[in-house]
DNA sequence: TAGATTGTTAATCGATTAACAATC
DNA sequence: TAGATTGTTAATCGATTAACAATC
């Protein structure tokens, strides 16, 4: 039923969905229809039920949608009813402020490991975690159904532990390197440049500096 | 003469263009054409042509595009030939390891307050910088000629004091907090929703188990 | 039943790719 | 000059929006 490919342009608005729908549910909204949820979001109408139609039926005609429900079947399609272990390699600033960040285990996200292969760093705690060395990573991966590999670490560095990590069961990396990594098609890599995000943030600065001298 | 407004698509894809220019550089290599890139980087070399004739002809018909010289080009439409200072609003673990991250000084963007509203964090050091208390931001930002605001409190905060921003003289938000901020189109709002994130990743890995189970 | 609002088809818009003339 | 490769126009593809019949 669900076997159209669905476009990234579409799964990428998904979590803002289950966001709003999250929020309306815990003030107790019980129903929306797409053209009050399109003002609520400044997104048209049109394409909030084209999203949803994507993956059935969802609303009722004349009704609009059950915001609960929604949550839920939302909740499902991004795969968040199931549980997710993954590790951190690199437990440098970022990667420990990303093991202490306790949301992602609400969402059936559950930091298992972390690994670093520097001595000043390995056997600290992060949590009830202790910072493991890196030779360990491929035997405590296989032993404890990891799925995903969040990479915080240098460039250099995150390259060679994703060819280390190909060789795995791991299905999926979180990427923070500014690299771009290559993988089978196997495993699912989903990026997360910071400066990248910064340079666009510094483009749109410039840009609107230059408009406003130009009007 | 670079007048017609440039797409968002495009922006997204120049800070990419960038990062393997570097590394090009870097290696020596000084000349290369839009197919030997279009290889490198997995796109189209019509689409790299294109993207960059959004700025005006940085090539060469029968020589291809001269390495360093793109670069430049590209880190200036970035902005990055300036330098912005920024603070960080919530000196939580994000906060600081955001702080603590040197490589954006490096692209012209300078760390100078961090602020927060816990005493148990206020007054701590992060590298060279005090956290402050959050009564000092409004004067800090006006007698520091703050650019940039990194957010990364929690959603009622972030609402909160993205209100109080926008009535200072700040020009961009960099928002990690999991909400959409209203605030005023002369201040931009880049966000970095982590979950959001997260939650793709987390649906590309069931799909891909579904093809699998399928084919 | 009448009114509301979805699900879905058709129209539009924008972004990507292909093709090729211009030119170094 | 001949070959290479850009800059740019035209064609295609995909995503968004509009419209409306189906239906609760």
């Amino acid at each position: 039923m669900e076997e159209r490919e669905i476009s990234q342009a579409v799964i990428s608005r998904l979590p803002r969905y289950f966001r709003y729908l999250g929020e309306l549910r815990d003030e107790g909204v019980e129903r929306i229809s797409s053209q009050d949820l399109s003002s609520l979001m400044h997104v048209t109408a049109s394409q909030i039920r084209q999203d949803f139609n994507n993956f059935g039926g969802f609303g009722q005609q004349g009704y609009g949608y059950n915001v609960s429900y929604l949550y839920d079947e939302i909740g499902k399609i991004l795969g968040l009813d199931r549980k997710h272990n993954f590790v951190i390699i690199g437990a440098g600033n970022l990667g420990r402020a990303l093991g202490n960040y306790m949301n992602f285990e609400r969402r059936g996200f559950i930091l298992r490991g972390m690994f670093d292969n520097d001595p000043e760093v390995i056997g600290r705690r992060v949590r009830e975690i202790n910072v493991m060395p890196m030779e360990e990573l491929e035997s405590f991966i296989e032993d404890n159904e990891i799925d995903i590999a969040v990479l915080t670490l240098p460039k250099a560095g995150a390259r060679h532990v994703a060819e280390r990590l190909a060789k795995t069961g791991i299905r999926a990396i979180w990427n923070f390197a500014h690299v771009d990594l290559n993988v089978p098609e196997s495993i699912q890599v989903e990026n997360v440049h910071l400066s990248d995000s910064l340079m666009k943030l510094s483009y749109n600065i410039n840009r609107y500096m230059k408009e406003q001298g130009k009007t």
